[in-house]
DNA sequence: ACAGAAAATGCTGCATACAGAATACAAAAG
DNA sequence: CTTTTGTATTCTGTATGCAGCATTTTCTGT
């Protein structure tokens, strides 16, 4: 079975630029990628003997990959028991979105008063981009692009820690967010949002852009609500 | 020399509920403390070998520790370079409060709805404990209710990923806000907003505790704004 | 004496080995 | 037939060993 489920590793690089990545950096991506698309679903027991052969990696660094998962909230750490992938509940799902509904706002504002007139053009082409992606139904990359746009705002508000605390529940919600499919009209709410983000942003209007990201926010939830 | 340097650890415990608690999470703990006060200052290298045999442990618990508190922001990874305390600048230290402003203003709103009576008057005692303490001149108590407090009120809030994301950045900010000393005069006016703060939450004034909150931390960070 | 190169040392990264705890299973007693 | 207890297996938790990279020191040439 698991042909090339192992991760690539070359045994002796030709040349190229080496391998700088450290294997449990490595696998922390890897193992959130897992989680986020399903392969491991919430309440399964990660198994260090049998995931880390599945993987092609020991055990050492692997567990070290489970440890900075846990704190990030994705996994949680039974003693003498090991981890298991977090089931969060419809409360956990709605507080994450209140937080992150915050953030984001306040991303807003510090984004229209920091954010160059290169970094918000950025936004504007991915936001071109995405909507043409809407146009020809790609879902995949809507949703990806979409992502990058909640992102790359977060980014223009230049506030590192912003950045960071915006990341764990974005990463959490993934989980959640890529399930959701909604149905033509809605998706078309949605993009509609959007350019009523990209107008106020590049009007640099705080209160305009704060009030519809954080409006954006709760209608995605009440969108994809039904499939938690 | 390092006597007792060394983590307790029962050897054959007598009764009580033994010993549950991993080793990599106790060295998690006695990190974060000994980052935060101090005892590994910024930009320091956490020697695997040394810090190992000092604390009385083996490299693998101490690594998987170290993965932890990487992804909690305390320390940063350095591939092939091993771990250093992180080193944050006057920027980031703004920047995390801002955040945390945030936060706790939503903190404030929500706890107005959601806290219970009892929940309320617990916080009323931990704040009347820390006058006391105030007016006794007994900076450390004082400072670890203050701390008890914020977080009580967050709790209130009950929104697990809001404690979650206060939580990291309090830790953060805790090795900085540990430092400052203010004089007697800004003391007393941080007790003053304080006093403000419990009025407001009795009152379930959503309003004006997000605004005292806020107005706190801000001033907060005046207060000790030099000592960065 | 100084600059560059090469060797040596020390540390991290990963793998493996061993010990203890938890669970599952089976057998026996009620 | 159900329940309980003893045993065996499996998995986690921790320690140790080995290989590769980084840094520092030393040697050599100018």
């Amino acid at each position: 079975m698991n042909e090339n489920t192992s991760l690539e590793r070359r045994p002796d690089g030709g040349p190229g630029p080496i391998r700088r990545t450290a294997l449990h950096d490595t696998l922390v991506s890897h193992l959130r990628d897992m989680i986020i698309e399903g392969d491991l679903s919430p309440g399964t027991r990660l198994h260090e003997g049998q995931l880390g052969e599945q993987l092609g990696v020991s055990r050492t660094p692997l567990r070290e990959a489970i440890k900075y998962l846990a704190s990030e909230g994705l996994v949680e750490l039974v003693p003498s028991r090991g981890a298991i992938v977090k089931r969060f509940s419809g409360k956990d799902v709605h507080d994450m979105l209140t937080v992150l509904q915050t953030l984001e706002e306040l991303a807003g504002k510090l984004a229209c008063e920091a954010a160059s007139d290169a970094g918000i053009a950025e936004v504007r082409a991915l936001h071109d981009d995405m909507v043409q992606r809407y146009k020809a139904g790609d879902r995949l990359q809507y949703y990806k692009l979409n992502q990058q746009i909640h992102s790359a705002i977060v980014q223009l508000a230049a506030n590192a820690a912003l950045a960071d605390m915006h990341g764990v529940l974005q990463t959490r919600l993934k989980r959640i967010r890529f399930i959701g499919h909604e149905g033509p009209e809605k998706w078309a709410a949605a993009v509609a949002e959007h350019e009523e983000m990209i107008v106020a942003l590049e009007a640099r209007d705080k209160a305009k852009l704060s009030e519809v990201l954080g409006r954006h926010l709760m209608n995605a939830w009440e969108r994809v609500k039904t499939s938690v």
